[in-house]
DNA sequence: CTTGCAACTTGCAAAATGCAAGTAACCAAG
DNA sequence: CTTGGTTACTTGCATTTTGCAAGTTGCAAG
């Protein structure tokens, strides 16, 4: 039998790809995470102000796909932790050739560049002028 | 002046590709156009089946964002053929960067590969058994 | 017993998606 | 000159997905 699934619109990796993470937050999540944020709260707390709701369904959607774990850190109010599964770190390659489209593309636009785990983080900035952080 | 526009979520080069690219349909479109396809119809008839208001709205769109090129190849009853920028075989790119994820971790898939101009087209199979390619 | 988190959930209004059909411009037959 | 075919879109909704705001739950601290 092995694995073979039905596919919703086709065989072609591109488009179950997107299936899976073709949206406006899903890779901002998996962006955040891989730079470290675990928490929910530092999740909602990302600069483009996910909503919450999106966020709350996006975490089931990535955790049903084996893109992010789910693990409980604490126990009395229980709470848990997100975390990226191999599979979900495997998107930094994707994650990478948009910051390089990006940044080539898109006037303005910068890129917070990780260590998966040194935690070294650089900025890098494209074109145009500064650009108005929100207060 | 230069292109200081006011980005609506932050500026990150990750975030504001997605606000361009970050669908389900318009990735799969630029795949097309990397693939040599050309009119409307040609496209239309993609294996993933895209609805026509949702191709002709997805065409405008790229247009818009100087990733697609409209360009009239008759006269009588004008008709036009799309073709990418620079800017838009650039993601070719982050098309590749999906195709091995997809490749890797989600079984079954598979790419077609397109050489830029060069018209070679293998296919590369993962997992799961032989798919059908359109003849 | 009232606050104050953290992590979600719920209630809609608004926007995007998808399916089916319709339109427009032109050509070729009958 | 009327019918039919082709290509490229547009239009009309019904359904689904967003997004904003506010509410809820579990527990700890004052």
């Amino acid at each position: 039998m092995s694995t073979a699934k039905t596919f919703t619109r086709s065989a072609c990796a591109v488009a179950n790809s997107l299936d899976v993470v073709g949206d406006k937050w899903s890779l901002l999540v998996v962006r955040d995470l891989l730079h470290g944020k675990r928490t929910y709260g530092e999740l909602a707390d990302s600069m483009e102000r996910i909503p919450t709701n999106i966020l709350a369904e996006r975490l089931k959607r990535l955790e049903a796909a084996g893109i992010v774990l789910r693990t409980p850190y604490q126990q009395h109010p229980t709470r848990y932790s997100y975390t990226l599964t191999p599979k979900g770190s495997a998107l930094g390659d994707v994650l990478l050739a948009f910051v390089r489209w990006g940044k080539q593309h898109i006037p303005g636009t910068l890129a917070l560049n990780q260590g998966p785990a040194s935690g070294t983080s650089a900025v890098s900035k494209t074109g145009a002028r500064r650009v108005q952080a929100k207060t």
